[in-house]
DNA sequence: AATGAATGAGTGTTCATTCAT
DNA sequence: CATGAATGAACACTCATTCAT
């Protein structure tokens, strides 16, 4: 590729980064169907006609905002189940920094979180499903973290729905968290969680 | 009231009722923007204008669907509240008989629930506030519960975190439940989050 | 079907009706491309939303407008085909009272053959291929009567060649006279055309 | 003009060439309205944006299509015209001349003459106008051909009739021929062209 | 009360044309 | 000259709501 078309490459991908951003704070703003395409150009500072030559349509712009989310929400669980794996020490700290992984996510992806957690499963069913089954899989993930857990210390809870209960605090919590610009303190924040979800898990 | 116009208040709450039930079950299949509302008097076996007579407007329909589960959930909290006023018993029984209570109106209430909190927050930003407005006030009466049982428990953790995972793990996990098709068994559900919420949320 | 429903039935055959002849209108006078589809229902004296009550598309408007033609035009050189297998008379009078027949339909739905022979071509790809095979299927059957004449007389033309002779010039010839208000008058025409085709067909 | 300017001259026309070339063959398979700039522009393998520094409008690239097709369609004609009235001799071997032009230039310019008879009427208002002076004009040109040939004999037909015949098959038969990838043999069509044509017009 | 035809504002998407590079 | 990103007017179709019957 020559010079030329490398820069022309990276402006082309910097204004398709631009109109996400546009799209991602109108859409959290107003929820996509109520987003019209001349809200999201609008903050972008260009035209309706422009948009549609880097998407194909308003869901694909939709996709591209939860594309990668699902990964990004179960990465933070594997590095902590291989870290298990190695590991044959007390888990608290990890799981703390299990914690400060998820609060450093959910900020920076602020918007991204909320329309993926209130939001998504309401557009259509298909979302809905997909939303569903992204949860469904980040369930998956936690629940071998639960079972790894239980062999520091026997426990005879079912692990499905501690998992669950995991995921459902992960997802409520933090979105609480984002919604209510960040208070309490991420180290309080942390430090609750570890705290209550370890000792629900683990305590005899 | 005449005998007469009771009847014909009667019958027409019967039908006022018919039409909620069919659009809750169209709303929970294909989401509140994703319904017409002939998909909803179809089922009622009517016609469109007839609906017409009977709410002002789709949404009408939706708040009154909604309308209730507010109530309805912070109800058992507050009956818990009351409990623990009057009494300085040991509370896991009264716990899991919260529980009890809520696995019974996520039963009872299965497509409401669904929608309130898979589907309310897409909707629109109006219902995207008062779905977070409902969570945040549920929280609140969570959060009294917590500090009543710190009263019989020293505890250092922020009551509102607690209840924020209370409040997550209450809809997170029912929620999963009724889509999951009531499994795991009831009472196993019970047992296991009480276990886990108030080992949690106690122990020192 | 009681007699309510009957007269429902036919009043919406009715509008049917209506927009289509409001249609044929105006596509005769723009064309199918350049046809906004609030210019027929004002035409109708109706709303945009109404049309779509009775045709799905506009595509399917312009169907309904078509459709039948094929037969139509085929249908007059049936029945000479079945006069002909019957008699055994000199065909002068029959071919004429064959293009009396075309001047009649040509007359009475006018706007449908202008809109048929001089735009269908033109609309998509599929509209062309359509055109082409309703004509095509028309020439088919215009042979028929060309082998049927050369029983009459031994003749040495391609019959393929001499029934398009004869398709191109109904369609042609006709599709002139409607555009030239009926000018000339219809006996001479009729005399004329039959002269110029039989004699052409024919004659050794 | 320089020999430098001539050369550039001469490879504007080149270029201007190949956009006509590529939007015929465009124009032919998807119809005028069905173009898009870009599809010549890929065709020609050039960018959108050149193409507008050699037309001024996607109308004038058909514009320049289309033009000269009336000249060349009433040239072979004109011809004819210009030879009867010098020549006294029997006309036969003229018209079949006469035709061996049509086929060539139908053969050569294939997909002009199909997009000028089966869609240029589709595309609006102004060009069936123009299609339909067009052909108007060619008949005019005929007919002048058709009381050229009532001196040699004489004939009771009403050559505006006589004329719209000979339009109507040039046009309808070359037009199929070329749809029909030139079947049958262009001898056996002449010939049976001319000898319908001439019987239909001439004999009494 | 019940019906369903009629209304018309609203919206995602297209594409000929322009123009900065 | 060449490029292709940017522009924005245009349009088919939808659907909540109304209202004459």
């Amino acid at each position: 590729m020559s010079s030329r078309a490398k820069r022309s490459e990276k402006i082309k991908k910097e204004k398709k980064n631009l109109f996400i951003i546009s799209a991602l704070s109108v859409f959290e703003e107003k929820g996509f169907n109520n987003t019209r395409i001349k809200d999201i150009t609008k903050k972008a500072g260009t035209s309706v006609g422009n948009l549609y030559g880097y998407f194909k349509s308003k869901e694909e712009i939709f996709d591209v905002i939860i594309s990668g989310i699902a990964e990004l929400m179960i990465s933070k669980f594997r590095e902590l189940f291989t870290y298990f794996k190695q590991n044959r020490a007390p888990p608290i700290s990890a799981v703390k920094s299990l914690f400060r992984g998820y609060a450093k996510i959910f900020r920076t992806k602020k918007e991204t979180f909320l329309i993926f957690f209130e939001q998504m499963g309401g557009i259509n069913a298909t979302y809905r499903t997909k939303r569903n089954k992204i949860i469904d899989d980040f369930t998956d993930e936690v629940e071998k973290i639960i079972v790894k857990l239980s062999e520091f210390e026997a426990r005879d809870q079912n692990s499905k729905i501690s998992a669950r209960v995991w995921t459902s605090t992960v997802l409520g919590v933090f979105t609480w968290w984002i919604r209510n610009d960040f208070e309490p303190e991420e180290e309080e924040l942390v430090n609750n969680l570890t705290d209550f979800l370890v000792k629900g898990t683990m305590t005899k």
